[in-house]
RNA sequence: GCGGGUGUGGCGGAAUGGUAGACGCCGGGGACUUAAAAUCCCCUGAGCUUUGCUCGUGCGGGUUCGAGUCCCGCCACCCGCACCA
């Protein structure tokens, strides 16, 4: 008798290695199989593998470990995005290098991972601190440069007066520096952009191309990019000069009660120089963080300049304002105030006690109807418009349109939230830009055959700072062109840009290139993209703009780096806490004896009070760590914890009762062949059967549309099914077939099921059983039976039984009969194979 | 503030506009055992006048023979907001 219990510590990594020496999931770009790419976001290597990369890791592993199972050659590689700020934290908080922290975190992480069995080309393994990696980068950003999408201009930083250094938006804690506590003031520095916006109409169009990603997140891009028609158009002012102004509602002109300009506006910088007043409320505006969510939470604040603007149809004088919310960026950075039809000129116009007059009404009788103390921004009529009235929103911005343009006063004009990427970060731990300052030739750029430019490894964290802008010698170099003496460029790239092209790197290796086309087009684009919501907009965005700058440049020949996405949702954990003075004390799961009534810290015996489930984070301490839980319960069973029960797209409570729950479904699974194959004589068993291939069929279809809660439901059912089974040639027939159905997501148990049936090779490499679409199809059904839209009686009847049969069938039913109380019949709805449904 | 999403038993969730609660967890009862663990069986939305009836999918309306599902208006929570990754 074999042993009855399953044993992860020795199956697990009998089985890694099994498939490790036969090479099972190194992808070939020669097979004649058809290819399939499969790609999880890379990961950041903080250090630990967080429960989080492990579901979104599990997800991609049953999709790659399904698709080889169906004959595809798949390409499911691994690698790390190495760069970023918590290197350089470590840094400066430990006194280790960036660079050393970074290698010792990923190979921590790697351990980690292969203990979970993923199904991962290790080989295709690199790291964006790789100088190989970050040398191509380079040399991509300098094709980019001859293309014309990078240049240079001013933009504001967040700056930390006191450290005397650039801070990132999260190192801004509540408009003041983290370490330092001072007040944040916004910098204008000159810096790298990429041309994003050249591609904007591209980007926009393309989203109706990318048929298989979330309608959410293609609707968030379209809305980030956002396109927007409206009238770009003139104000004469009071001074002689003009204003241009730029509106998406240029119906509500008539509405305009003021004008607002940005406070980095010439007219706001020209007011400022002859008045102290306006220099003041701009130095103010200057102060606090950068970020758009500051900006707009912050008071709305404005400046009267004194200077009136003239409308263009009633000729009246309206007062310019320097007002803190509107942004130099977008549009001219200047706006006409409508306090009637947005809710931002509203707060504005009743704080500076500014006229509110409606223009927009939902019928022309509504005319004068007051506000309920916001703004209108829908639909209506105008009203109190002049030559507007009674039109509809489009009608009458057309009708304005075609005013100004024949007064020669304005253009209608298409506008673009979308804004120019700026990359460059004043830190050290990222890719150098390839670029040198002379003071005879400008900027110049790194010739390709001196790449990749290095970062030094001497380099000290102890003063806050670019130690790139510091370091002794690494910036001085003589000018490519001239040979003068000159500086190197000390920014560094901004990280997403290493996250917008590694896709192709794993595709393709080459050492004298970036990739190499032909075998980039075998693989790309990428299949399946499984990662978080979190990223649906800036990182997605920029790799679908980078892999179109790359067709632009001629080097790749497709547009769209992800066919289809999937977002994922986090893995969350209750909380424990004790409130102590003003202040909540946090405790890990693994401090906590956790009962059906209440939870107790185990070093004292009392109770702790159990919080919302939230998102693991280590400040709250409801973390869990994938070692602990692969140690205690195996590679599988916490495989499976992150398929069961949620559906992937929504978050997944962990919970100690469910990884056990999976725990013991390993053992049970496994019990099933414990004792060999089973005895297939015994009387034929057609409901099993037929279970068996609705089980194939219904799993294929759910690992497909990623659905796994779905799949891992069939196999409960199919498993339990099989346990209550008596011998049959059936029965023997569906355990041969467990191993390979479960697999892609238990694949240890799996090869273990399958050596103790006796099967040869391993299951990694098996093909995914064949369904017998004879065994699909129901001959009965059950039917409902409802008496005014309420359930009454079920009907089991021949599939396909014609109206008139169920309908009599259905009012000779006792319980309609006894439920209708002699009532009048007035309809019969039937729908065949569903229901019907008596009206009385 | 703006953009996007989510909301169903004690818990995670299932349900082409057609039998709400599949499947799992927790809990209760029983079997096996000297005992425990493990395992197996049964029950498990709420209420009631319990052969059955009523209520029930965040809240308030609406469309429909029929609404968790569609429409309108709210509430709560989550994600993003361009230098976190």
């Amino acid at each position: 008798m074999t042993d009855q219990r399953f044993d992860p510590s020795a199956a697990d990594g009998r089985w890694q290695r099994a498939w490790e020496q036969a090479g099972t999931f190194t992808a070939d770009s020669d097979s004649s199989k058809p290819k399939s790419y499969v790609l999880e976001m890379f990961p950041y290597p903080s250090g630990r593998i967080h429960i989080g990369h492990v579901r979104n890791y599990t997800m991609g592993d049953v999709l790659a470990r399904y698709k080889r199972m169906t004959g595809h050659e798949v390409l499911h590689p691994m690698g790390w995005d190495a760069f970023g700020m918590p290197a350089e934290n470590a840094a400066m908080e430990k006194g280790v290098h960036p660079g050393g922290w970074t290698r010792d975190n990923i190979a921590n992480m790697k351990a980690q991972l292969k203990r979970i069995g993923f199904a991962l080309d290790w080989t295709r393994e690199f790291a964006t601190c790789d100088p190989e990696y970050y040398g191509h980068e380079q040399a991509l950003f300098l094709r980019l440069y001859e293309a014309g999408l990078v240049y240079r201009k001013e933009s504001e930083v967040n700056w930390d007066p006191v450290d005397m250094t650039v801070l990132a938006n999260e190192q801004v804690i509540d408009g003041k520096g983290w370490r330092s506590g001072a007040e944040v003031e916004k910098r204008k520095l000159s810096q790298w952009f990429l041309k994003i916006t050249q591609f904007a109409e591209e980007l926009l169009d393309g989203l109706g191309t990318l048929d298989k990603w979330p309608d959410k997140v293609r609707l968030m891009q379209e809305n980030w990019i956002g396109k927007s028609q409206g009238l770009q158009f003139r104000f004469d002012l009071s001074d002689g000069n003009q204003v241009e102004v730029y509106s998406t509602r240029p119906d509500t002109i008539f509405g305009a009660s003021f004008v607002a300009v940005a406070p980095d506006h010439p007219i706001a910088q020209g007011v400022a120089a002859n008045n102290c007043d306006a220099a003041k409320f701009i130095d103010q505006c200057k102060r606090g963080a950068t970020t758009a969510a500051a900006l707009e939470t912050a008071e709305k604040l404005g400046f009267d300049t004194g200077i009136g603007a003239v409308h263009p149809f009633t000729g009246q004088h309206l007062p310019v304002f320097i007002a803190n919310f509107v942004l130099m960026d977008y549009g001219t950075g200047a706006v006409m105030g409508v306090p009637g039809h947005d809710q931002r000129d509203f707060e504005f116009a009743t704080k500076y006690e500014l006229p509110i007059t409606r223009v927009v009404a939902r019928s022309a009788d509504d005319a004068d109807a007051p506000f309920a103390g916001e703004a209108e921004a829908g639909d209506g009529v105008l009203v109190h418009s002049d030559f507007l009235n009674g039109m509809a929103v489009e009608e009458a911005i057309a009708a304005v349109i075609v005013r100004a343009e024949a007064g020669g006063w304005g253009e209608g004009q298409t506008v673009w939230r979308l804004r120019d990427w700026g990359v460059s970060r004043q830190r050290y731990w990222g890719t150098p830009i390839p670029f040198i300052h002379c003071d005879a030739c400008g900027i110049v750029p790194v010739p390709e055959d001196q790449l990749p430019v290095t970062l030094p490894d001497d380099v000290d964290f102890k003063t806050p700072g670019n130690p790139l802008e510091r370091h002794p010698t690494w910036k001085h170099v003589d000018c490519p062109q001239c040979g003068a003496a000159a500086r190197r460029e000390t920014d560094t790239l901004d990280t997403f840009v290493d996250s917008s092209w590694y896709f192709l790197r794993f595709a393709s290796q080459p050492a004298d290139k970036p990739f190499d086309r032909d075998e980039v087009a075998k693989w790309l684009p990428v299949e399946q993209y499984i990662g978080g919501i979190e990223h649906a907009i800036l990182h997605l965005l920029y790799a679908r703009f980078w892999t179109r700058a790359l067709q632009h440049c001629g080097m790749i020949d497709f547009a769209e780096p992800f066919a289809s996405l999937f977002t994922q949702g986090m893995v969350t954990h209750e909380t424990y806490s004790r409130r102590e003075g003003d202040r909540d004390i946090w405790y890990g799961p693994e401090e906590i004896e956790r009962s059906s009534d209440g939870a107790v810290l185990v070093a004292d015996g009392q109770p702790v009070d159990i919080g919302k489930v939230v998102k693991m984070s280590k400040s709250k301490k409801n973390v869990v760590d994938p070692d602990a839980m692969v140690d205690r319960f195996g590679a599988d069973a916490v495989r499976w914890f992150m398929l069961s029960d949620s559906p992937p797209e929504r978050d997944l409570p962990w919970s100690e009762a469910g990884i056990e729950g999976c725990g013991r479904f390993v053992q049970r699974l496994w019990r099933i062949v414990a004792n060999g194959a089973p005895d297939a004589a015994g009387d034929a068993n057609p409901a099993l059967a037929k279970l068996m291939h609705r089980t194939i069929a219904g799993v294929a279809a759910d690992i497909e549309a990623l659905q796994f809660n779905k799949a891992v439901a069939k196999i409960y059912e199919l498993t339990g099914a099989v346990e209550k089974a008596g011998p049959s040639p059936e029965r023997a027939e569906a355990v041969a077939t467990l191993p390979r159905l479960v697999s892609p997501m238990m694949p240890h148990l799996a090869e273990s099921m399958a050596e103790a049936l006796g099967t040869g090779g391993l299951v990694a490499e098996a093909d995914w059983p064949t369904v017998d679409p004879a065994l699909l199809v129901d001959d009965e059904v059950t039917i409902a039976v409802q008496v005014k839209g309420k359930l009454r009686d079920t009907l089991t009847v021949a599939k396909g039984m014609p109206r008139e049969e169920l309908e009599a069938l259905a009012l000779a039913s006792e319980k309609v009969q006894r439920s209708l109380d002699g009532a009048e019949v007035r309809k019969v709805i039937v729908v065949p194979d569903r229901l019907v449904n008596i009206v009385a």
